[in-house]
DNA sequence: TTGTCTGCAAACACTTTGCACTTTT
DNA sequence: AAAAGTGCAAAGTGTTTGCAGACAA
């Protein structure tokens, strides 16, 4: 269960769709524009919440029209997107998560162990610590990731006895 | 390879050591203290650098005497030093890496995708922002992780060619 | 036509589990 | 003696790969 925060567009210039993006990206590496990769980008373009990859197989296979993809696929082409700057992936309770990258400002999460919700924030703050950071340690950053883990207010006041499958 | 920063014990209170911590925790919950699970957190708190569970499977399988564990054993008895709060945990490039917890000041990392190396270091400022913005969301934090993940400036500046495995 | 892509099944890496036997308490 | 722990082998999970047929350029 993702909670999205609503991005207003235009905080980021966007000159290109992430379609025509993603298109510019197979051309330049050679890759040709097929069907179930149409589908892919289609779908997740559609979608701004976060995902993991068996989730998209599954709304895949929801579709009506048989305009599906099989798992190998789907991965590989989840690879290319984030190759192609599209999403960013990251790691959380031992699989693949995915989000929008392109268009969308940098921002970090705060991370419910309870409910697995992730809640995006973003500081400029970060952003100056980690570069001092870097440059104390002669470090070239290239990107970071704070993922903050806890408890959100709504599991806590729904002091839920469910298990608390505390999984990072 | 993970540099490790020489902390100055003393920064943080610490009662017990590791061992002693752990048998206190084995107790609380009604665990046994086998010789498999002494070896372990023996040789885990001499060896102070970041490590996963095939390293230690290995290191220990190199020592004279028969004191080994086996895999499954070694996977177990980590989850339990996680839980009694001796070691933390993280994933790289798809394995689980722990580094020592107890008695240490709290720390991130910067994550050198080429030579994989990780380097320690630490800002109050970054606790701050944490707390802040947990609070703005009435988020309880329990614990947070920043990886900044870009190139050292040893593998910059010896520009090896060596393939860049981005894998984060 | 030519070379890339797809889907299938099988392989993978890492980690966990069922179970009979061994140990600690 | 009773209960928990161990090791083995086997099963999981999530993800990747070899390969023959399908398809975009």
């Amino acid at each position: 269960m993702a909670i999205a925060a609503d991005f207003s567009l235009g905080t980021v210039a966007v000159a290109m769709t992430p379609h025509e993006r993603f298109t510019e990206f197979l051309q330049t590496r050679g890759k040709r524009s097929t069907r179930q990769r149409q589908t892919i980008v289609e779908h997740v373009s559609n979608h701004h919440e976060h995902f993991d990859a068996e989730q998209l197989l599954a709304d895949l296979r929801k579709t009506p029209g048989g305009a599906r993809a099989s798992r190998p696929t789907v991965y590989r082409t989840l690879t290319e997107m984030v190759d192609a700057g599209l999403l960013k992936k990251m790691i959380l309770a031992g699989r693949a998560i995915y989000e929008h990258d392109y268009g969308y400002p940098q921002h970090d999460h705060l991370y419910c162990t309870s409910c697995r919700a992730l809640i995006e924030f973003s500081s400029d703050e970060l952003t100056r610590i980690r570069d001092a950071v870097a440059s104390q340690y002669s470090f070239r950053a290239q990107s970071h990731r704070l993922i903050i883990s806890g408890v959100c207010s709504s599991c806590r006041s729904s002091r839920s006895k469910s298990r608390h499958q505390d999984r990072v």
